[in-house]
DNA sequence: CTCACAACTGCAAGCGCTTCCACACACTAC
DNA sequence: GTAGTGTGTGGAAGCGCTTGCAGTTGTGAG
């Protein structure tokens, strides 16, 4: 394999310049640089990595730590950051947490702290105490999607806000007869994300002086199935049935438009439903979300982190707020009078 | 930081053997394998990798380098490698080609020659003879998933015979008028997967002795939003319409049975409907399909990939051909007698 | 003309490990 | 007894880069 050396020898410099002349950094002379630029490329040369890595201390590699990859959101940042990674010549390097607990355990205490990144991106995953302190302590920043972090930058959207907005967006068109899919208390864990929704979701019916039937609140596990198991349930009995559905995302809202398909109701004469997200299938069922641009978070999270990296500053912590975006399709309506 | 002079210096042993008793390799006494280990446990001793992969040569990190995250089947692929790599200790860099040729170009002339990963897992990219001669110049394996890449390994699915066995099973039902949703031509460049496939469900019917009309034929993106603006197009002439399609993979399969609802056909009344995949979804929507196990084929490649390099030797290329499972489900029935 | 200073360059010391080699020692086999 | 074998250990030479430092040159100011 050719190294620094051999382009060296070619350009006729020391191997000082040529690392100095191909990374950038440093006093170099426009016409050293330029034969070691013609040196490297002639002979193909490409840098080690792990040579680099070991004298410079910086990985170029950054690690990005979700709970699942099939899940929309999560597949959606991974879109994002990776984009992002790949433009400024990093590696992403995942680490799927999965189902399994003992994942957990060993990316956060073995396999992030072999140096082997530079930063982390944590996607919905509260991180303990002693996880973010481990990290900082070896000079590894920490920028989170999906909740706060203590002592961490992180990007998230008002998920009170949105499960308003959404609730609102129902109300507005007249229901009140709305019922809430919800995440189960094992996603609730993390950044307690399905609890605030729900929260929202009650703020803004109590403010509108509607009831929240407590039957009317199912929960389900994020996921199309899980959803469309719940939902089943929820509109099986014709006689008491709510004419809007807010579900905590799209997965969920997909779920129960499936199940209300099943139930011959017509959406959205029957029943409104709307999700949070931005899900791809959205436009197809004509979903009625509030987009939260996944992957837009995802390549927020890698700027964040490499502006301070490259300029070998220390990232701030800092909390940022992602835009969303009421997206109305054909989903949700007026409710028919029949339906009252 | 703790490094392994600290280790050695608490154990009371030389650098040189507590490398070895780590790493389990040379010969170590118990006595002080015991000694090493309990010093690094109690001084929190991570090994660098960087430093590791220098002096060794091996990385413990493997490139997975995918066309999508979002489609179904790389996500399964990817879940299935990364858990499987995460038992073994390994890293996974994740190389998310996307849209931009571009990309894919800095991937293989840039990134993959690093020298930061043992083994590269390239799903469904059919990769030049330049790309992998460069690769196995330096030594580092490849396996390629969903189709042949000369010299490498690989691991597939027998897609005509696949293809057969859907059609037969919708011809053994009974249906003649069998459509079928087939890949873009942008598809078709890396293993001709979608022509391989189409090619099978042309041999059944020609067995069949049933006519394949090119109308018949139609082909989208292999997203479900592609394939449901294809089956509406197909299944809009009401007097002229299939009784059953098979689509190329579960996604297109699923689009299908939206697009078939928005006509209010009944599945599988009016319309059976195949897929080919083993996607989540599947099951809700009853979809009868042939299941490829792509999480198996995600762990199976770290597995062929990972016996030969942990034992120092060198990966014979070999062709695996993945078992695959016709799933009945809702979705396929006897043809209706009024639909002839 | 000298001096200070900047721009450029090369030497060499690491970065934190792995592993070759040499050596010490304990055996077994003759 | 000696030679031969195998096991356990430490010294030290790298792995292929980066970067502090010092040295060389060129420049404008005094």
């Amino acid at each position: 394999m050719t190294g620094i050396k051999d382009v060296a020898e070619r350009a006729g410099l020391s191997v000082a310049t040529v690392s100095r002349a191909l990374s950038g950094k440093g006093n170099v002379s426009p016409t050293s640089r330029e034969r070691a630029r013609a040196a490297a490329s002639e002979l193909g040369f490409v840098l080690s990595y792990h040579a680099s890595s070991l004298a410079s201390g910086r990985t170029h590699n950054v690690g990005l730590v979700v709970p699942s990859v099939h899940r929309w959101f999560f597949s959606a940042v991974i879109e994002g950051a990776s984009a992002a990674l790949l433009e400024a010549g990093y590696d992403l390097t995942l680490y799927n947490i999965g189902e399994n607990p003992e994942h957990r355990h060993s990316v956060f205490n073995d396999f992030l702290l072999r140096k082997r990144v530079d930063a982390v991106i944590a996607v919905s995953l509260e991180l303990s105490e002693a996880e973010i302190q481990q990290l900082h302590a070896m000079h590894r920043p920490i920028v989170g999607i999906g909740g706060p972090l203590p002592g961490a930058s992180t990007i998230r959207i008002d998920d009170s806000a949105i499960a308003r907005k959404a609730t609102n967006h129902l109300l507005g068109l007249g229901h009140t007869k709305i019922a809430h899919i919800t995440g189960n208390e094992a996603y609730d864990q993390d950044f307690h994300l399905p609890g605030t929704r729900r929260s929202g979701f009650e703020e803004a019916m109590n403010d509108a002086g509607c009831p929240v039937r407590p039957e009317w609140i199912v929960s389900a596990d994020f996921t199309i199935e899980g959803a469309y198991a719940a939902a089943r349930q929820l509109l099986a009995s014709a006689p008491d049935r709510p004419s809007a559905v807010f579900a905590a995302s799209d997965e969920m809202a997909i779920g129960t438009i499936l199940a209300a398909r099943d139930f011959g109701l017509r959406i959205p004469d029957d029943l409104s439903v709307m999700g949070i997200d931005g899900h791809d299938l959205g436009n197809v069922l004509g979903l009625t979300t509030i987009d939260q641009d996944a992957k837009g978070q995802g390549a927020l999270a890698v700027r964040t982190l490499l502006g301070p990296i490259t300029k070998g500053l220390v990232l701030e912590p800092a909390d940022t707020e992602h835009p969303t975006q009421l997206v109305v399709r054909s989903s949700t309506a007026v409710p028919k009078a029949g339906t009252f």
